[in-house]
DNA sequence: TTATGTGCAAAACATTTGCAGGAGT
DNA sequence: ACTCCTGCAAATGTTTTGCACATAA
């Protein structure tokens, strides 16, 4: 595990870690620890707030400020962007090339030092079409 | 006021859309309830919240949930982008030209039926770069 | 050995909701 | 009048934090 100076190396970490490897869901901090309690049964939610925020901050995995009332994590550092199903929430990776040039273009237009950008597509999962779909019919 | 039916039109929504109206930046709920307090001091957070939500269904504001732990009210509805400043939290507006195309390429790439996106730039705005400039130097 | 991390519980925030009384139409 | 809306306060949901004990290095 790739970690910051002082940055120990625990079976909490470990774990966590591995499950959030594990899927290719976006889960929240809650759903991070559910996965987790499974094989530590004592963690507490505390923990798993702190290392998943930790962890993003040292760029072992990526904290997800998209849209919606939780933050939400990911294994996958490589950038990347995101799909929100505006019914129920789901969230799926999406891989389209973007000019690079995008936070160039912003630079110019505005008077910050961009850093960096996030792109977000809303819309309607196949799940929820279906659902909405057989919902119409009666 | 623009409203759905059956939307009765309060001296609450005036003075919270009047008050919206006069700010560029975009604030939380919060701050919108300190502007509006100022003229009914005896408004409840919650018709704010309530309002701000209502408003926002009926496309007559723009509910931005961008990163950042609250959401943020903008009067402007015409589509636009946002830069948030990574170190105070600051929202700005940054107007670019973005192909439409990019709804298509996102819709082609996924399998969801896309119906819109976001893009959130961050960065430093210019009063934090000021400051870390101070703050470097000695 | 000792600084860092953990579990637990409480606190801090942000937002939503139930309800009795108030106000637009 | 008849809904819909409001203020208030309590409830809910998410995240952070204080502290005594545990543990990696």
């Amino acid at each position: 595990m790739e970690q910051l100076p002082n940055m120990r190396l625990t079976t909490q970490r470990q774990i966590i870690l591995e499950e959030l490897g594990k899927v290719t869901s976006h889960p929240t901090a809650n759903e991070v620890y559910d996965m987790v309690r499974k094989r530590l049964p004592r963690i507490g939610l505390g923990t798993v707030y702190r290392n998943l925020e930790l962890m993003a901050d040292s760029g072992i995995i990526l904290k997800l400020e998209v849209g919606g009332t939780q933050k939400r994590f990911d294994a996958t550092v490589a950038p990347h962007y995101h799909v929100r199903c505006t019914f129920c929430g789901k969230v799926d990776d999406i891989d389209i090339e973007v000019q690079n040039k995008i936070n160039q273009i912003a630079e110019t237009a505005s008077d910050y030092m961009i850093l960096g950008h996030h792109i977000e597509f809303s819309g309607m999962c196949p799940r929820c079409s279906e659902e909405k779909k057989a919902t119409s019919l009666h």
